[in-house]
DNA sequence: TTATGAAATTAGATCTCTCGTAATTTCTGA
DNA sequence: TCAGAAATTACGAGAGATCTAATTTCATAA
């Protein structure tokens, strides 16, 4: 059975893989997402290479093999029906599920993620809009734009965030962008970097740094 | 923060402690309880007097400190609660429990636990019939005997089932000896070393060893 | 083309935990 | 008093992760 580390490294190199279109997740960013030093990642994903997980392209970096992708999606499925279920069941702010998932991720038995995922009714996205593979490892495709690149004036809701930290995830909640809630982009400045929005229910009026902005993910 | 094994010695010190009057764990019986050599045990039980959760007396055994029982009350808690919620709330059966509660106890953080005893509406007593002690370490003191003492004729109701292993625990299920049955022990014999019990709704008779017996705490 | 700096890789070491083996000591009860 | 059981010591091992620091590789600007 992987280790929590093992997890850890094999569900980052998967959400960064499917950051960029290419499979591939460059070994800078892998050390900067599991927050270590460049050599040890170097050293783990070597680990992880033997271990049939990984394929790794020295200075270019990691795909993974289908037991990493099936490793990968089922942390993720545990991750995200815990994080929904908290939300659901014991009355968590969406905000703040995050770094409790983070740890039952990686405890939890097949027999209990399965009924918390027939509690739930076979739920298909958690609190932050994020798709929550199947049991057999398959993922709703999902067609998702920023706040930064979606149309003006169309009626939009937030999808996901993509930026798990508790600041921004703060910010971001106090704000009303809870995923599900409608919007518009009001008008875009790109000189100035910036984005207006406006709320749909309460009629808030926003302004968002492109940075903040392109962690912000919509559909419509 | 207490690693799992540390707050495995801790458990099981204080579930020994419990059961000797004299609130002294004899060390052959602590690496016993947590599977280990007696050598690992002594060792182990040195670092955890260092780390000021025990009292070790060389040759005599192991009592907790303050803090000691502080924390072995704490991780029953969190045992027990989930043992009680997955019962409750996920349709576990009360003899498939054990085993999920043994990792997630290490794992909860204090803010899921409260959430959960919230859920639940404070229960003081687990699956098992086991008692929950309070979020400030209170345990409610009970008064049972096991099916060895009790006065025959009197109608009595199961309280908690000692041994943990799960042949055990599914033969005592299987006989519909789960906590809170009502029976009444319609005779003993101290010769044969049986006990012969009667259950109060269903009306099945059962005849019980002495080892069984004694592992089937009732109260009245 | 070549030098330079960024990024990645290597080598080597460390550190924490936890456990086991095996020899030795201590205690208890016949 | 002495044998055997129980506990303790001393030592080593090894899994797992990580770091530091030196080195290599590569892309790119001069």
């Amino acid at each position: 059975m992987p280790s929590a580390t093992v997890e850890d490294y094999i569900k980052h190199i998967y959400l960064i893989t499917q950051q960029s279109e290419s499979y591939n997740a460059p070994m800078g960013q892998v050390a900067d997402a599991v927050n270590v030093v460049p050599g040890t990642a170097t050293t783990m994903v070597k680990a992880l290479s033997d271990a049939g997980l990984v394929e790794y392209s020295p200075r270019v970096g990691v795909q993974l093999t289908i037991r990493g992708r099936k490793l990968a999606l089922h942390v993720l499925r545990r991750h995200r029906l815990i994080e929904q279920f908290l939300v659901e069941v014991l009355g968590y702010d969406w905000s703040e599920v995050h770094d409790e998932a983070e740890q039952l991720e990686h405890v939890i038995s097949d027999l209990l993620l399965e009924r918390i995922d027939l509690y739930l009714d076979h739920p298909t996205e958690d609190p932050h809009g994020d798709p929550i593979p199947s049991a057999e490892g398959k993922v709703a495709p999902e067609q998702v734009q920023t706040l930064v690149e979606c149309s003006i004036g169309l009626k939009i809701f937030v999808a996901r965030i993509i930026d798990q930290g508790a600041e921004f995830l703060n910010y971001v909640s106090a704000s009303g962008l809870n995923p599900g809630v409608a919007l518009q982009v009001t008008s875009r400045s790109s000189s100035a970097e910036t984005v207006q929005i406006k709320l749909e229910n309460c009629g808030t009026s926003l302004s968002l740094g492109f940075g903040a902005a392109s962690k912000i993910q919509v559909r419509c």
